[in-house]
DNA sequence: TGTACCGTTCTGTTTTTTGCAACGCTCGTC
DNA sequence: GACGAGCGTTGCAAAAAACAGAACGGTACA
């Protein structure tokens, strides 16, 4: 639903997305002069150009971001209220839209959502898993309405709804010599080839953190951005992965694969995030399957906030 | 400055003020049939009324009183985006719009705002004076940035972004026995004839707590629902009326008419209070002058929040 | 120096919005 | 109980806005 008044609305943030009018134009199925003379004709009733003529495209320019950032307020406050309609009308129905890093992919989201389906069918959901720096380009661009994401950078547009403390895993194939003690400390995962998450994985911070005031020489064999990627790995030989306790299957083997919580007294810690843009009204939907996932997260683990 | 694009909008916004689509498409200056039409339009694509129809004219539906509310937001804060736009030019220009009690009008509002004009030239100022009740409607209809008033009634949708411990003042004649004396206690104005105010102004609601545990009698010769009427009348007469702190010329004699606090150990206490819409975006321009108002205030009394 | 892509303008066409007159309806009143 | 005043609503033609398609002038990159 888009809603016909609010058309120029989504003509300028198609522009803004695409960079350029002519691409615009093509989806928006319209042609390039007739958005063209949309964008002049707003530009010229707000009396600022709104975005920059380069010959590679459009950029915004600063009021066009400014105006930007409410085109997308509006239509997605739009959107909550015409879900509030629905509701009113006994049609249950909504979406809510999460922004998640590749750590909840695995188990967490998937069970927690089915679970909340359950209890509130109609409900629909949209879940783009990507790293921490496109969740809060997702937040910022009201394509999300929550961002769950480990080790966020703080940002003055962003509010913390939820944290969660979170302990680092060491992952490894079930058969590994590690699988069977409890308590696995760094130094004995050292003793055993590293798959390592990539920079842009919000693990590798922690690691990176521990490695430089630790004397101890890891040995990476595998470096990967994809979390799937690293726990195939070490499914068929004795290398250790590393992955945050909400993404590891502790309790259960999975797949031939399991975890441990690496006890170590000085080991820096990140809590997982659930953030939110500041100042916006979340849909009714986004509010209560965060309050499932609150309830989840405290049945799990330390909630903080 | 309405934006051609939010027409529509604008025209939802005025069939809810008039109730009636003739009275709307009179002030809108279009015909009543162009504006039934887009009403009816707009109401089919959300899929539901917004209004019911009577014989006597138009009255919103839940999803009408939802969809209005939304249109108004909507409309508000395109305001304050174009004021920021606008502040980007260069141009510091922008309005503040106020709903404050009657007693804010004497002598608080207008300096301030006098000041507030010298420092910050092109903003603009909206005031509305009017009793606690339409403060809360004005900031429900986003016809008022800020609300100023004694004693309101706590609702969800409003914050309260400051409050101001306030006393209860005397207000006499300046040749008045009392007005010779520092402190003042209510059994010593109850020697005189009282000028009340009625009770929907807040002063009323602290001297009906008050009268009601005391087994003092009043005598009150009038009752006015305006301070300046009150003023006015006890200037000539040895009549004694009563006016929160904020309201009255302590320091100097005005017109006349002196005031003098109430010391009165056990006396109920009501602060005034600065509201807002709650999860609003306040315009720049109403920011700052909210600063210079707390700023103020904290010069003159106890500041609570 | 060509070529590919960009925003833009000009033309006429299509779609949307509007005004006007008329209709059906419900109220309050004579 | 008829009647007028007010209301929302509907057809139809006119006006206005949005549109597509071809052509123009420019910049960037090979």
């Amino acid at each position: 639903m888009s809603l016909q008044y609010l058309r120029v609305f989504a003509y300028i943030d198609e522009v803004a997305r695409s960079g350029s009018i002519r691409k615009a134009a093509e989806k928006l199925f319209i042609s390039a002069s007739a958005l063209d003379r949309r964008v002049q004709d707003l530009e010229a009733e707000l009396g600022t150009p709104l975005f920059e003529r380069h010959a590679r495209g459009m950029r915004l320019t600063a009021a066009g971001e400014l105006f930007l950032h409410h085109v997308r307020a509006q239509r997605a406050d739009f959107e909550r209220i015409h879900g509030e309609i629905e509701h009113l009308k006994g049609m249950r129905r909504g979406t809510v839209a999460i922004a998640a890093s590749q750590a909840l992919a695995f188990s967490v989201l998937p069970e927690l959502i089915d679970r909340f389906r359950r209890a509130n069918p109609g409900i629909t959901f949209k879940v783009l898993i990507c790293d921490r720096q496109a969740v809060v380009t997702a937040l910022r661009a009201f394509e999300a309405d929550l961002g769950l994401v480990y080790s966020v950078q703080p940002a003055s547009d962003l509010a913390v709804v939820m944290e969660v403390e979170q302990r680092l895993c060491a992952v490894m194939a079930a058969g590994h010599p590690l699988a069977a003690r409890d308590a696995v400390r760094m130094r004995d995962c050292l003793q055993y080839p590293l798959a390592m998450p990539d920079p842009n994985l919000g693990a590798r911070a922690l690691l990176e953190a521990f490695f430089a005031r630790s004397s101890l020489k890891p040995n990476v064999v595998l470096e990967s951005n994809s979390f799937e990627m690293l726990r195939n790995f070490v499914r068929t030989n004795d290398a250790v992965s590393f992955q945050i306790q909400v993404g590891t299957p502790l309790q259960y083997n999975q797949d031939g694969v399991t975890a441990r919580v690496i006890e170590e007294r000085a080991f820096p810690r990140q809590p997982l995030t659930v953030a939110q843009l500041k100042g916006r009204h979340l849909p009714q939907p986004a509010v209560r399957f965060l309050a499932a996932l609150r309830e989840e997260m405290q049945s799990r683990g330390t909630v903080v906030t």
